[in-house]
DNA sequence: GCACTGACTCCCA
DNA sequence: ATGGGAGCCAGTG
């Protein structure tokens, strides 16, 4: 597990994000080649390498709100990573409309 | 080896 | 708009 090649590949994935950007665990799924595994990204970034190079806080539900119960240590730490980085915020809820990682997006924007 | 759980998402009522 | 249920893959007991 701890190196299982589908975690290095949703970790890359979540690498690519660009900062200041936010993407959805779906979306990671999909990029990394594994649709609709969702829950594999969770774990992934949970028990998994996720190391100090990992931006986990870059990921969020589709929901653009964060997985955790509010006021939890974590996350805590990913609402004010995400804040440096730029991401706002409105009532505890990120606008993926804005923020969130669109590929296309990310050409025009980030080239 | 079976069954439950989980940093999720989608679809239907 | 909101809530409930099913689907997915791995990890853990």
């Amino acid at each position: 597990m701890r190196e299982n090649p589908k975690y290095l590949a949703i970790l890359a994935v979540v690498a690519k994000i660009p900062k200041g950007n936010v993407s959805t665990y779906g979306e990671i799924a999909a990029l990394s080649g594994f649709p609709r595994c969702a829950r594999l990204v969770g774990t992934a970034l949970r028990s998994d390498a996720s190391g100090p190079d990992t931006p986990w806080h870059r990921v969020v539900n589709s929901q653009g709100k964060l997985s955790f119960p509010q006021g939890s240590a974590n996350h805590n730490i990913q609402k004010q990573r995400l804040m440096d980085e730029g991401v706002v915020f409105h009532t505890g809820i990120i606008n993926l409309k804005q923020y969130g990682w669109d590929r296309d997006l990310d050409k025009t924007l980030w080239s």
